[in-house]
DNA sequence: GGACGGTGAAACTTCAGGTTGCCTC
DNA sequence: GAAGTTTCACCGTCC
């Protein structure tokens, strides 16, 4: 097969051709910089413009309150047919760019790995532009199975016969490289996602919590069964494993060992351990999570309540410093100074005391920090945009990480509720609230109105609308010059009114 | 002489993704 | 490892 080079760049020659036979492709790069200049690239060379993709184009913008400068760049390329994707892009445009590829409107997509893993988004032609990637050992080749992921997403069983996957190889070398590794080479072996510590320690609490096993020696049987064991094989050193998990356990006070009162013989019990729930321990179970995780929270929410926190900074640092929470965002040179200067100012409200310089929890402290300085600027109501150019975090990736950091604070306030905190849970739960709208604590009481965020609840507030009595008092027509008139009809009848 | 501006080379920085966890009265 | 960004030395110009 043979791609006329009408432009020094393989991956646009590539593109323009099928675009030629009237197809569409997917360009798999390596960075989300790069999907969004590969799209901007193949964008200028297209000449695909038309009304349905203006309009297409329009309706991205409108994702946001205000459109950011990666919505802008995102709008210029779907004008011409293309698009972007990766885990940074609002999850409606998201929808948008899937939905319009799948119809045939957009015509190429340039994105990271996502589109690989879930959607089911097949083209005629995919390019695999970036067979290495960055990870924590350096550059390095992206495992078989990931290049098998991507390549799978070539031809469309409803509508080609065929589908091609083609690799970009930059010399002779790179293209033998290629071959041996990925075109001929074996995927790796599948290793069972159990050998993760923390995955194990959920999973034994979980056995126990639901009463699946009771005994030691049920336990050691049920993982012995397990994928994880018949890879492990030695079953001694699985078994000591297993042993050391429970001990934390017990510490931890999420199980007991078979108590005193129990009728258990002597014998019996030195071969066979019984254990049970605490009642905290099934909860932690049932909130699915990491144990270790559950731990170091009890030990924020007592002392939360010894000393008497209400700042949201402290919650907020609180569950960044938990495993859950990773990846973190990562202290660069240049933020190096700010962060700092944050934990001085942050240091006495702290539930989690910062580790010494020397300690290698150091940098993932400083990590934690850096990541709770996002979420809390967001609650501050900074804009996605200043987000972006302080913390390099975009909206969808943003939403990833309140996502998460909800359900922390969620499981927070379930434990502290058990551990009888009245006054941390509310803490807790102001913290929520302001960490879902991303929102000051001021404009709470509004947010409780459906149809209303951050947005709308600010311009209320500064008309002098501060609460739902004061809703109650305002005009129709007061509420409908701030909100329009379907808003404000709402909003007017969620207080009682009916017009 | 000195302030300013343009230029290019060198040094430095950054780099994918995200299943389910819970509960909404 | 590669692309993008910042820094810095160097030079020329204008006052």
């Amino acid at each position: 097969m043979q791609i006329p080079e009408v432009t020094p760049d393989a991956t646009l020659n590539i593109c323009l051709d099928t675009l030629k036979k009237g197809k569409q492709a997917l360009v798999f790069v390596n960075t989300k910089r790069g999907a969004e200049k590969a799209a901007e690239d193949i964008s200028k060379k297209t000449k695909l413009a038309n009304a349905a993709l203006t309009q297409l184009a329009e309706e991205s913008l409108k994702a946001l309150s205000k459109p950011t400068v990666q919505c802008e760049r995102l709008a210029r390329c779907l004008k011409e047919g293309v698009a972007f994707h990766h885990a940074g892009l609002h999850a409606k445009q998201k929808e948008l760019i899937e939905t319009n590829f799948r119809n045939g409107t957009v015509k190429i997509i340039a994105c990271t790995p996502t589109l690989a893993m879930g959607l089911d988004l097949p083209a005629y032609r995919c390019v695999i532009r970036d067979l290495k990637r960055y990870s924590q050992r350096g550059m390095g080749f992206i495992p078989v199975l990931e290049y098998l992921q991507m390549a799978g997403r070539a031809g469309r069983p409803k509508f080609d016969n065929v589908g091609e996957a083609i690799c970009i190889a930059n010399s002779e070398h790179e293209k033998e490289d290629i071959q041996v590794r990925y075109i001929h080479g074996d995927p790796e072996d599948i290793y069972s996602k159990l050998a993760v510590e923390p995955v194990l320690r959920t999973y034994i609490l979980s056995l126990i919590a639901s009463n699946f096993v009771r005994t030691r020696k049920e336990l050691m049987a049920f993982f012995g069964k397990t994928f994880w064991a018949h890879q492990f094989k030695d079953l001694d050193k699985l078994e000591h494993i297993i042993d050391k998990m429970l001990e934390l356990l017990e510490t931890w006070e999420f199980i007991l060992p078979s108590g005193k009162d129990d009728f258990v013989s002597a014998s019996e019990l030195a071969k066979d351990v019984q254990h049970r729930p605490t009642v905290i321990g099934k909860r932690v179970a049932e909130l699915y999570l990491d144990p270790l995780t559950a731990h170091e929270l009890i030990t924020a929410i007592r002392k939360a309540n010894a000393t008497k926190t209400t700042n949201v900074v402290a919650f907020l640092h609180a569950i960044c410093t938990t495993l859950e929470m990773r990846p973190l965002l990562n202290v660069g040179t240049k933020d190096y100074d700010a962060v700092q200067r944050t934990l001085v100012e942050w240091d006495k409200q702290l539930l989690v005391n910062e580790p010494t310089a020397f300690d290698p929890e150091y940098d993932e402290y400083l990590n934690a920090t850096k990541t709770a300085m996002m979420l809390h600027a967001w609650m501050e109501e900074t804009d996605e945009q200043t987000l972006l150019d302080a913390f390099n975090v975009r909206p969808g990736e943003l939403h990833v990480k309140t996502d998460n950091a909800d359900w922390l604070l969620y499981s927070m306030m379930e434990l502290a509720n058990l551990l009888n905190c009245n006054d941390v849970i509310k803490s807790i739960n102001k913290t929520r609230v302001r960490l879902r709208y991303g929102a000051r604590e001021e404009l709470i009481p509004l947010l409780k109105l459906e149809g209303i965020g951050r947005i709308r609840a600010r311009s209320m507030f500064k008309a002098g609308i501060k609460d739902l009595g004061d809703v109650r008092k305002a005009t129709l027509e007061q509420l409908t010059v701030l909100l329009g008139k379907a808003v404000a009809l709402s909003v007017k009848k969620q207080t009682g009114e009916h017009h």
